[in-house]
DNA sequence: ACCATTCTTGACCGGACGGTCAAGAAGTCT
DNA sequence: AGACTTCTTGACCGTCCGGTCAAGAATGGT
């Protein structure tokens, strides 16, 4: 029902700023404790405008979830764009998906709620094995050229996700912030573990 | 007052199975869309047990939370013990947490969507801030000797915590079992990693 | 046997929640 | 201006939830 609506400026404006809220809420109390009542007050909307957007609560959050993957991935590939080579195309990456994760804490929590309930895992699952295969791809390409060690790309890619999941999970639960001497380890982390 | 009770030896059952009726619950449909009923239902018994034995809902996710760092601390102390220098007590210790994650996968999950509210988060915080700090402990130790290249001992533990939740995640949401190669290739990273 | 304590029951409560809907306002197009 | 679609309102609904409690059953200690 939410879907194939035609909006006009205005209903677009307060759909994102309902998304915005929301997300910002979900992220800072939960999503649970969150009540779409507090939402729509939050906004200054009545209730029905919350549904005249959106399906449900839960639709809502997939929404979210699958929207900042399409955001993450259109800032990859970006970030990607300049380079020329797949090594510099993967230390280009790598450290895109660092900054993203910095800007986006709000988001890295609501993907950790999100793995506790299958709805919304599912949509998470995807998400994971697209990003994961997106890197395993560039990093087959760099092993083909020889400039890193060959092994299995899947696992590698995996190793790489670990460094910077870790690094956005300190952003996220922000523990003062973080040293930006840390990112740089982490990124000669994952260079440095693919190149044997 | 759940607390100071004395409770007899069928008392103490009783709670058992209530802790690990509801573990398993949360941790397969999600915290909040586990009733206290269906809990109670699920072990046969009436709903007044589950106050007796607990104060509430949330205090009985925070118990399973610090039951579980116990639990995980003291089995990676007995893996620790015979191992007589600090490099093989790391080993050892990364192996241990390895091992334990791989067979409680459903605490895994119970953590992660613990982080996403702030009362359990706050739980969570503490227990991490303590295992971060036993493994950057004998990281230095290791380091004292040689054995080890020497650095910023916490963000060394972090970088090995890093590979290890990454493959406790994998465990936990289960695609398919986890190859052992990829638990000797993980032993592998966080001991290279840290050699230099 | 007796009493104190531990334990169990399940009906009950107040309230909050996600979601609906009939009615009407605002915007858009011709 | 008229007609049509988009949008907004907020009272309302049924349900379910966390938590209480008075009453009584088991158990343990002496």
């Amino acid at each position: 029902m939410a879907d194939k609506r035609q909006l006009t400026r205005r209903g677009q404006e307060r759909r994102d700023k309902l998304l915005a809220f929301a997300t910002a809420r979900f992220a800072e109390n939960g999503f649970h404790p969150t009540s779409v009542s507090e939402i729509v007050d939050g906004v200054g909307v009545g209730k029905g405008v919350f549904y005249w957007y959106f399906d449900s609560k839960d639709e809502l959050l997939e929404e979210i979830l699958r929207d900042s993957l399409r955001d993450l991935r259109s800032f990859q590939a970006s970030a990607i764009a300049d380079a020329n080579d797949p090594l510099q195309r993967l230390e280009a990456g790598i450290r895109a998906s660092i900054q993203w994760s910095a800007t986006n804490t709000d988001i890295i929590r609501l993907v950790m709620f999100g793995w506790s309930e299958e709805s919304f895992a599912t949509v998470l699952r995807k998400g994971r094995d697209i990003v994961l295969s997106d890197t395993a791809r560039l990093i087959e390409q760099a092993a083909d050229l020889g400039q890193i060690m060959s092994g299995n790309p899947m696992m590698m890619a995996l190793a790489v996700r670990a460094v910077i999941d870790e690094l956005a999970k300190e952003y996220a639960l922000g523990n003062g912030a973080v040293d930006p001497e840390m990112v740089e380890t982490a990124v000669r982390m994952c260079l440095h573990g693919l190149r044997g």
